[in-house]
RNA sequence: GGCUCCGUAGCUUAAUUGAAUAGAGCAUCUGACUACGGAUCAGAAGGUUCCAGGUUUGAGUCCUGGCGGAGUCACCA
């Protein structure tokens, strides 16, 4: 059903239609109504017309103009060997030798379905901002979803020929930290990683609980004393007025306060690193809103002086969204301190300066949606020249069996002990199938990391970005069927072979092969290759590593029948079985270009 | 309550701007190892695509109205 353009065939033949159609009723078709598909399995052919638009201009049944389009296409094209018809569908087969040529020119290229970086220095980037975590706690599987879709959306873009700049916004100031800041000043007495012997940013964020727990404390006795709501025993309780003076003492740049900020903050960022480098993401540039959070307020007052904003009795300044349907939004609160918009309104402008790009894409969860579409309307009420650039790739939530991970009810997985237990799985169910015997420590260490990673990057990534998904820890994630695991092992079963035939026969100067003695499988093979191109420029379109995803397993499937039921090696007619080499090299390539683009490394052998 | 998104086999899910008999995996059952690697392959069973209307030659997809779920509607970030 996939759209897949080979050797320029498919326009080829949609151009031939036009004017089949034109010299037939006199009319001109306009170009997206020649819906060309590739012809589903069960029919013949490789190349599918849906007749049904035009029957009315050739004023014939469907049945009657698709044969009629189906012979004059045969006479005109000499790539089209046979038609057939079915109710209002014509399905085309091509010749045999065009996936032949198509195999022949690709099969040594290593970058099959990429297209090369652009050289053009003038060409404007697209800057994808993810990740984006608080410094107050360690990182979940919410945060893992949003680092695995961001890092591989940048790849996709890139293989689609767009330059990528990838950039982490850490929210490293504000009240949330300054939270844990004060639990471990109140409570800590100088404890550290070290001397806790824990990573430092779950050092972190267990002050971080520890502070709401002791607050929770406070809100219950004052709430009991005073008999007053909890949101109003919380806005008086100490703690919480503690925690604010904090603040106020941070934005002074009180020294001592600003030394205990760095240096958690210093905690955590080893932490996160770590967890960053076991994810394998990386970013060309970090922001930290402790520079960025005052950025927003001029803009927004230069706006209020040009009269396009609007400023209340009380000295607050907001935007009126009424011409876009939407409420007023608060821009500058009443003492002139900015809100979390004002400062996205100047971290826009930052990255707007900083690489003038094409677009800039936040990876940033549904929860978000509102926010996002308020922060481009007032950038365009602002007339900011980057307001059209602003894209949210809003990504559906992860929820547990028993619904939203809650930090209070501590169902919370935690992003490091979800890869160790994935390596455990791993390394379990390697060692039961007997299959690192051969190995040193260092690699085995090395492929389970790279099948652990594989199972869970792809359980994430197969899914459409933009529905919520279903996370089970009680059942691991899985090892076979639609999964990591599953491509890996296609990847390696061909490693093998292409081992076992050595370089000098993959070098082949020349294909000796009559396009005649091409099976079906073979074609079925090296129709789904010739569509990775279109797959990743849809990929990209749709910002979607699903679609990547969807396609390399279909991949994979579609090799391991070919591989039950044909010899590549012990193929006795060479010609044959150099050819099926060829082909089993373009796959393997293909494979792993796919799960480059996932972020996923594919082994040598497993 | 307003707005937004979602609803497909028991479970997890696929289906380019509308297109043929809604496609997979898991789980269940049955077969295939004297092997180029069985983490595989073949087969069986499993569906009123939440419901009701509408538009269309054609609707899982578009429109209207319900039902169910999620998110959001902060001088939080």
């Amino acid at each position: 059903m996939r759209k897949f353009d080979f050797m320029g065939i498919e326009k080829k033949i949609a151009a031939a239609v036009a004017s089949i159609i034109e010299n037939e009723s006199g009319q001109v078709i306009p170009a997206d109504r020649i819906v060309l598909q590739k012809t589903r399995k069960d029919f013949e052919g490789d190349l599918t017309l849906v007749v049904f638009p035009f029957v009315k201009m050739l004023r014939r049944s469907p049945e009657h103009c698709a044969d009629m389009i189906g012979k004059a296409l045969a006479e005109k094209i000499e790539e089209v060997a046979a038609h057939n018809v079915v109710k209002g569908f014509l399905n085309l087969s091509l010749e045999k030798y065009v996936w032949l040529d198509f195999l022949w020119k690709n099969a040594n290229n290593e970058r099959f379905g990429l297209q090369n970086p652009a050289a053009d220095d003038d060409l404007k980037p697209v800057v994808v901002e993810f990740s984006s975590p608080n410094t107050n706690k360690p990182l979940h599987l919410g945060h893992i979803r949003n680092n695995l879709l961001g890092f591989s959306v940048a790849r996709i873009l890139e293989a689609a020929g767009n330059k990528v700049v990838s950039v982490n916004l850490v929210n490293d100031r504000g009240i949330h930290i300054c939270k844990s800041m004060l639990a471990w000043m109140k409570f800590g007495q100088g404890e550290t990683p070290q001397s806790a012997g824990k990573k430092g940013d779950k050092l972190v964020g267990d002050y971080y609980v520890k502070f709401e727990s002791a607050l929770r404390k406070q809100v219950a006795s004052i709430m009991e004393e005073k008999g007053v709501s909890e949101d109003e025993a919380r806005k008086s309780a100490p703690l919480m007025m503690e925690a604010q003076n904090l603040l106020r003492r941070w934005e002074e740049r009180d020294p001592e306060v600003v030394k205990v900020w760095e240096t958690m903050n210093a905690w955590v960022y080893e932490g996160f690193d770590q967890t960053y480098e076991r994810m394998g993401i990386s970013f060309d540039k970090i922001y930290y809103e402790s520079d960025t959070y005052l950025l927003g307020r001029d803009i927004v007052l230069d706006g209020l002086k040009k009269e396009k904003l609007l400023k209340k009795e009380d000295g607050s300044v907001w935007a009126d969204l009424a011409e876009h349907k939407l409420d007023e939004k608060l821009l500058l609160r009443a003492d002139g301190t900015s809100v979390y918009m004002t400062q996205d309104i100047g971290t826009a402008r930052l990255r707007y300066e900083d690489f003038c790009p094409e677009r800039m894409i936040y990876v940033v969860g549904n929860e978000q949606n509102y926010h996002f579409d308020v922060l481009k309307k007032v950038l365009i009420k602002l007339e900011e020249p980057y307001a059209d650039a602003i894209h949210h790739l809003s990504y559906g939530m992860v929820e547990l069996p028993d619904g939203r991970m809650k930090s209070r009810e501590g169902t919370v997985v935690d992003a490091d002990d979800l890869m160790s237990d994935m390596f455990e799985t791993a390394r379990k169910t390697t060692e039961e199938l007997g299959k690192t015997a051969d190995f040193n420590e260092s690699e085995k260490k090395d492929l389970y990391h790279k099948i652990a990673m594989g199972a869970l990057k792809y359980f994430m990534l197969k899914v459409d970005p933009k529905k919520n998904m279903l996370f089970n820890p009680d059942e691991s994630i899985d090892f076979n069927g639609n999964t990591g695991p599953f491509i890996q092992y296609t990847y390696a079963r061909i490693a093998s072979i292409l081992r076992k035939a050595g370089e000098d026969r993959l070098k082949l100067s020349e294909l000796k092969l009559d396009a005649s003695r091409m099976n079906a499988k073979e074609i079925a093979l090296l129709k789904n290759l010739s569509g990775f191109g279109a797959v990743v420029a849809e990929a990209a379109a749709a910002c979607s590593p699903a679609q990547i995803a969807n396609y390399v397993y279909e991949l994979c499937k579609e090799f391991n029948q070919f591989y039950h039921e044909y010899s590549v090696l012990n193929e006795p007619d060479r010609a044959v079985s150099d050819y099926r080499l060829q082909l089993a090299k373009l796959t393997s390539t293909t494979i792993k270009n796919s799960m480059a683009l996932l972020g996923i490394d594919v082994p040598e052998k497993m």
